[in-house]
DNA sequence: TTCAATATGTTGGTTGCCAATACATAGCAC
DNA sequence: GTGCTATGTATTGGCAACCAACATATTGAA
């Protein structure tokens, strides 16, 4: 997969990953990787920055966890989150099916005229 | 559409634009938009250099044309660049099912285990 | 005569991800 | 007891790719 393949849909993977219920970042980056066959792998410099922003835009919400000694950071959907989240899907259909008329017609339709 | 939604797709935009025959510069802008049914506004700054970067690399030939007195820039694809729109296609399909699995399971399943 | 459409191009800026780096705990193999 | 890997969080600097804005010219309609 070419350089940069998430961009500008880092958010929605972000989203959808906790949408199942709550996670830590490094969690995060293993769901992804695992519910995509290995198709994508996220980079720590790319999930970290990203959910502290989407925290402070009021999108998650984090919690310190302790596992003994060690400590993790616990994301959680907020319910902007989840309003967040439907907006990325609608997104995404709009955007593969704008691509997707261009580039693959034959399997993604035109939008009805 | 958010900004830069074309972004890591624009070549097979170009490529798949040209794969009915011929056009210049500003009709594969117009095609781009009719066939998205207006979700995909290129903009002059994006595509002209990217088709000169594609003749560069050998997936486009380009003559000039006169209508009248004013000159346009007839693009079409090579053969290299017909291999390379099947390449874009598959990387398309490849990109759509990987964050699909992630972000809308429902619509693209997973990829089989 | 002014405006919009047609037509091609360049320049500079921003965005957003990546690579590299840093650091700490935990568990296993040897 | 030492190293290696996995787990875990985070920052820094760089860069590619697209966009906005600009520049220029012809054509045709109001």
């Amino acid at each position: 997969m070419r350089g940069d393949p998430v961009r500008g849909h880092l958010d929605g993977l972000l989203l959808a990953a906790l949408e199942g219920g709550p996670l830590h970042g490094y969690a995060i980056i293993t769901a992804v990787q695992q519910r995509s066959a290995g198709a994508l792998e996220l980079r720590t410099g790319t999930v970290y920055p990203a959910l502290n922003r989407l925290e402070r835009t009021g999108l998650l919400r984090s919690t310190w966890e302790s596992v003994g000694e060690r400590r993790r950071r616990c994301y959680e959907l907020t319910d902007a989150g989840r309003r967040a989240l439907a907006d990325e899907r609608t997104a995404w259909r709009e955007f593969t099916s704008a691509i997707g008329s261009v580039l693959d017609p034959g399997r993604a339709p035109r939008p009805a005229t």
